[in-house]
DNA sequence: GCCGTTTTCGGCCCGACTGTTTTCAGTCG
């Protein structure tokens, strides 16, 4: 398995680990320069080994020529000696036991040191051990009290299945939307936000941030620390408190009066590079920023919402899907921040399975075609594309093919007849046709002549190398009945990586072939992802959002594929589906 | 260890909460 991005980004924070855990005084900034390029490195859209072969890894923000050295002694030898030298002084336990709630670096190593863990194989269970015996409590720095939230840190470590998984965008929103509809019971709460990487529509989530405007802030944080889905609570203060809701996901919640609230929606909206680069940038003009306002000589300036916030940082209000420090507050100064597509900009949906049984080897829908085209009409879109899968290759000759094609024509075109009729909307007869191992496709061209236009999607030999596999997508891309590609990386979130391709050439050849790749809205999916849409922007590669939807309520999936491309830095003039009936149609028939 | 509309040297983001303390260290976001 050869070193990939996040492994890097694995291996410099546990270095950063080392140098915390040895003499954190001393290494303090050293410290968070290997976060930085850790952080750096995980969210890169390229692989830095590939940056490494191009000569060009000192052009990576937050890599000079000391993380350059290493980094090409590992590339070069598959490891390197000072990163090596530093991990042994450190056992592996370390960064097992910081897995626990509450334990750091400092901790996890006085613990396994002092209480000689170092060899040990299972640390949780050594440890849980030893603090059953008391052997914690008695250790400089712990106390009875420490103990017990390690050994309840530990056990909700080993309830969790899947110890640090994150949580789907649709989950989060969900889940944060039955502690806000709770907390504005309260009479006494103005306002309730969710903030954090919900609000910036990251496509995972790891936790929920919850904020509230009130008069009474200890009222409201005791409310909250009963809300029926708590099953623990980490902390608990005058102004924020956190929990654990149904043993799995953490929960936090912060209090502000009306006066400062603006600050505090940025300061929890983050992420954490973007804020430091806000203060950054403030420290630069000798200002001081926090979650209470701007220090600026000396007093302190609040704001009520965010857009006083960043006006008083001479920026444009900067949307919250762009708050990654990627380029936004350059462009915010500059006052050349993107409009993002919007939800209400979206005029059809061309990724719909309906339950027209086409005989496919892959999943069907579960809704009629006349029940989706009601709710279409209902979301106020002027088209849609039915596009089921190609029926299955092994089962069917192509003549068998069109035929079941011409009798699904039938159907859609019965089932919404009525609608088109009245000129509420336009329906095309579409298909998602599997690309197969060899880069060839799962129907003929004579059956692609029967279709108002042909989805182009990888089903199957997801393992292939990442030569064959761009081969196999240019290849679909090259062909003329093919309009878009569908779901292009293939990844399902928490169950399958991505597979990786070179995405230069990819994009470069739909650009060249005027051809769409699409964001799918899948939840499971939001694929294309959000940092190759930002680069697919950036060649000028059009882009269509489509749901992936199996029955009539997955139409409500497209906000999720439009929060990618927000994500991506998309516009309205990037998604083609944003364009009118006729515009796209003869897009499709070009 | 990184980085430059104050700088190739001398800085480096800010604050809450907890536990074990007697003024603070560790952890977290």
């Amino acid at each position: 398995m050869e070193i990939n991005n996040l492994k890097i980004a694995e291996l410099l924070r546990k270095i950063a680990i080392c140098y915390s855990v040895l003499d954190e005084k001393k290494h303090f900034f050293r410290i968070s320069a290997y976060e930085r390029a850790a952080d750096s490195i995980e969210y890169s859209s390229k692989e830095i080994r590939q940056i490494w072969k191009e000569g060009e890894l000192d052009k990576v923000a937050g890599i000079g020529r000391g993380l350059s050295k290493y980094l090409d002694e590992l590339f070069r030898k598959g490891r390197s000696m000072h990163f090596d030298k530093l991990l042994s002084k450190v056992p592996e336990g370390v960064f097992e036991l910081m897995k626990v709630e509450g334990v750091g670096p400092k901790s996890a190593y006085k613990i396994i040191m002092e209480l000689k863990l170092e060899k040990k194989k299972d640390i949780f269970e050594s440890v849980e051990k030893a603090a059953n015996k008391g052997e914690i409590a008695k250790l400089d720095g712990f106390g009875e009290k420490s103990e017990r939230e390690i050994l309840k840190g530990i056990e909700s470590l080993e309830n969790r299945k899947e110890k640090g998984k994150r949580m789907l965008l649709s989950t989060g929103l969900n889940l944060a939307e039955g502690f806000v509809g709770f907390l504005k019971e309260d009479n006494s709460v103005k306002s309730v936000d969710v903030l954090g990487s919900l609000r910036r529509k990251m496509s995972t989530v790891g936790d929920i941030d919850i904020s509230v405007i009130t008069s009474s802030a200890s009222e409201v944080i005791e409310r909250f620390c009963k809300y029926n889905k708590v099953t623990r609570v980490l902390d608990k203060g005058d102004k924020k408190a956190s929990v654990v809701i149904d043993g799995l996901y953490r929960v936090d919640l912060m209090v502000q009066d009306e006066d400062s609230y603006g600050s505090l929606l940025v300061h929890f909206t983050g992420s954490k590079n973007h804020n430091i680069a806000l203060r950054e940038y403030a420290r630069r003009n000798r200002m001081s920023v926090s979650e209470y306002g701007i220090k600026n000589k000396g007093k302190i300036e609040k704001f009520k919402n965010e857009k006083g916030f960043y006006k008083y940082l001479k920026m444009e209000w900067i949307p919250p899907e762009l708050r990654e420090d990627g380029g936004e507050i350059e462009a915010a100064l500059e006052k050349k921040l993107p409009e993002l597509v919007k939800l209400l900009d979206i005029k059809g949906d061309l990724h719909i399975h309906s339950n027209f049984d086409i005989e496919t080897s892959h999943d069907l829908g579960t809704s009629g075609v006349g029940e989706i085209v009601d709710e279409a009409v209902k979301l106020g879109y002027k088209y849609i594309g039915f596009s089921d899968h190609s029926p299955s290759v092994s089962n069917h000759t192509q003549r068998d093919v069109l035929e079941l094609l011409k009798r699904r024509k039938e159907y859609i075109d019965k089932e919404s007849y009525s609608f088109v009729k009245s000129g509420k909307i336009r329906v095309f007869n579409m298909l998602e046709v599997d690309i197969m191992a060899d880069g060839s496709l799962s129907i003929n061209d004579k059956c692609m002549d029967f279709l108002d236009g042909v989805i182009a999607s990888i089903h199957s030999s997801f393992r292939q190398k990442r030569a064959q596999m761009t081969k196999r997508v240019v290849s679909a891309l090259s062909h003329p009945r093919v309009k878009i590609i569908g779901h292009p990386t293939g990844r399902l979130l928490g169950e399958r990586e991505g597979y990786d391709l070179n995405w230069d050439e990819v994009f470069d050849r739909a650009v060249k072939n005027d051809k769409a790749i699409e964001i799918n809205g899948y939840p499971m999916r939001l694929d294309l992802v959000d940092y190759l849409v930002k680069e697919a922007v950036g060649k000028g590669v059009k882009l269509v959002i489509g749901s992936d939807s199996h029955d009539k309520w997955g139409l409500f999936n497209m906000r999720y594929g439009v929060y990618v491309g927000r994500r991506g830095w998309a516009e309205k003039a990037d998604i083609l589906n944003c364009m009118s009936y006729n515009k796209f149609k003869l897009w499709l028939n070009s």
